[in-house]
DNA sequence: CCTTTACTAGGAATATTAACCTATCATCAA
DNA sequence: TTGATGATAGGTTAATATTCCTAGTAAAGG
């Protein structure tokens, strides 16, 4: 985090409250100079951070969460994190001594389903999924996610049948769902025995 | 947002990471007496509020976000997510006609690892940890969380090689990493000879 | 066009936090 | 048990942000 994303989420804020920097200064209780571009470094080029005093007032104000100027502030929203290959991670400057991410060859990767859309947990009991998934297992699914041929997922019959597969081929005569194990058939249904079909994003560990 | 919101956030930071207030302020090149409880009020019982610039020097020196650290200075708890039971998934009544979870039988379960604490995620290449994980495949480690006989984990040797195993055995003469394939064998290291061991909480499907 | 208000730059004074320092107690390792 | 390190309280000094003020330009309204 810069100072200048501090400003930035500042005068971002301004915006969707229809102010200028100087307005939201003002409403906050702040002197209209407060956050002027031309004070945001001093003559010697040091950047000037806003106090979080100012901030709480500012969000006070303008009646924001401290947790909805962050997420303008890193330009970003939920369920992202930072990401890395496993040959990347063989390398030095990736993790601290804690094993904590650190350094700046991350990416920053979303995540499907870890942000706002709906999603729904399910939890497996026996040992009839292994050896994708054990018992006790939660796999995170998506219901609106758009689903690709390779796919794995949760599909509910017209019967009323819930099962986790792999979809191997769907078209408008057949819908063929194979096993997670592979040691198992695949099965096949026509379009209309099967209700909907979803998405497994994640599984526990 | 108050400003005892705001230390209670650099404290639950601090102990996210092994750290006490001071320890946190010492790693991000401050003070370390900058963050005593004794000085988050002045004499006259003014409340003292950490600059931006503090804030984002300890983020920096911990590796988490802006956005993170809001979410615990606002107790906001992300990553949940509606869940049932697949043998319950089979009944009436959980599911609408396009597969969104709908009634009331269904639980709210947190997830770990999808609300604040930092996690990271590597992302798998090549085949050589199928079935459990393919290429391509995202798994999310969170290196603060409590790792348990049983859990599979990302581990790294002093020598610098980055690896996802199940931890086996963990005592003050022995690390047992076992392969996540069982037809591969354990691996076995003195403590002295693993940097950390981390938990890997989710697996991309 | 004129007046008022808002926005912005810039400087000095004031207020506040960090840095620096000292001291004490707690914890950990040898 | 001893010594080193960490955590904490508390005081002083240095650094930094806000407030206050002035002035110019821009924008809005009559």
């Amino acid at each position: 985090m810069q100072h200048k994303d501090i400003w930035r989420g500042l005068d971002q804020l301004a915006g969707q409250h229809g102010l200028s920097a100087s307005g939201l200064a003002k409403r906050a209780g702040l002197d209209p100079t407060s956050f002027n571009p031309s004070k945001r470094e001093g003559a010697n080029g040091r950047p000037r951070w806003p106090t979080t005093e100012s901030l709480a007032r500012v969000l006070e104000a303008v009646g924001a969460g401290f947790y909805d100027f962050a997420a303008l502030v890193e330009g970003r929203r939920g369920g992202s994190a930072p990401l890395i290959g496993f040959g990347q991670a063989q390398q030095d400057g990736f993790f601290d001594d804690a094993g904590f991410p650190v350094g700046a060859g991350w990416d920053d990767a979303r995540f499907p389903g870890l942000g706002t859309e709906t999603v729904y947990a399910l939890q497996v009991s026996g040992d009839s999924m292994e050896p994708a998934y054990r018992a006790g297992d939660r796999i995170i699914v998506a219901p609106g996610a758009e689903v690709k041929l390779g796919d794995r997922v949760v599909a509910k019959t017209a019967q009323g049948e819930v099962m986790a597969k792999v979809l191997a081929r769907k078209n408008t005569r057949i819908i063929e769902l194979a096993s997670l194990n592979p040691d198992y058939p695949s099965r096949e249904f026509k379009p209309s025995e099967i209700a909907w079909i979803a998405r497994i994003l994640w599984a526990s560990q």
